[in-house]
DNA sequence: TTCGTTGCAAACATTTTGCAGTTTC
DNA sequence: GAAACTGCAAAATGTTTGCAACGAA
């Protein structure tokens, strides 16, 4: 790991795809996206600047969908949705979270808590309209 | 995907197995229990029945930890408490579960929830312990 | 005898990594 | 010029799958 760190054009174009999307995207979607504009940029420098986000508290994980990773600007504690049939993710923002509880767990069972994550499971609006239609 | 369903000691043992334990199971680690009493096990089979269980309701995910996925025998809803450092994943029983919440939410966004998990993440009980000493 | 189940190994998909060339400072 | 950054491709990892043999009903 690297002691300075340096510019790098790539990089800033990769924290930018991440912060103006609420897909909470993967890390080949970031890589799809840029790569009209960045025909040299490869996958690996994508999954490289994303762990180096990552550990440097910039960017978190909302976990893995599917297979593949889900990645989000918004490091402060909220909740999401996960459909399980198109694998979206969305935030519940307006879901509040129940940070005494987590809290008090921490002193309970002697843990040291550094992140949480209320995470919902079903099915989509979209996905639900989809479902209905096929069965006509 | 079969109709009819069969006896077979392996999914047996493979169901004991990952409910007699509150680890929180990988595939593999539930493959390394059984390999002794069962040489001829493939992690394969392994794979397969957790799929299948999980298809039933009869086990669910906690999620993916360190790349691997883990089981829970236990379907109704609880919290996690899963350690960066070691990887473990802790049962917290007391914490109570934000239903209303949950159910809320779903109204309220037009989704279909079907399952909801609380999970803490950072440093156990034992790790806290291990990086005070190697400080010294 | 039927057809679900399994072992085995190959196939797959995602992510990580080594190295040589390039860019930043 | 030193060290960080990148492209590329190979490697590593966890999981899935095809197929022939096996086993339960």
């Amino acid at each position: 790991m690297p002691a300075a760190k340096r510019y790098s054009k790539k990089r800033e174009a990769i924290l930018e795809v991440i912060r103006g999307t609420c897909v909470h995207p993967t890390a080949d979607w970031v890589y799809q996206q840029l790569k009209p504009n960045y025909p040299d940029l490869s996958l690996g420098t994508v999954y490289r600047n994303l762990a180096a986000f990552r550990q440097e508290g910039i960017i978190t994980s909302v976990g893995v969908v599917k297979g593949q990773e889900r990645f989000d600007a918004v490091t402060q504690p909220h909740s999401h949705f996960v459909c399980t049939e198109c694998g979206g993710v969305e935030d519940l923002c307006q879901l509040e979270q129940p940070s005494e509880l987590i809290h008090m767990a921490g002193e309970m069972y002697g843990l040291r808590v550094d992140r949480y994550q209320l995470t919902l499971e079903g099915v989509c609006k979209d996905c639900l309209k989809k479902d209905k239609k096929s069965l006509a």
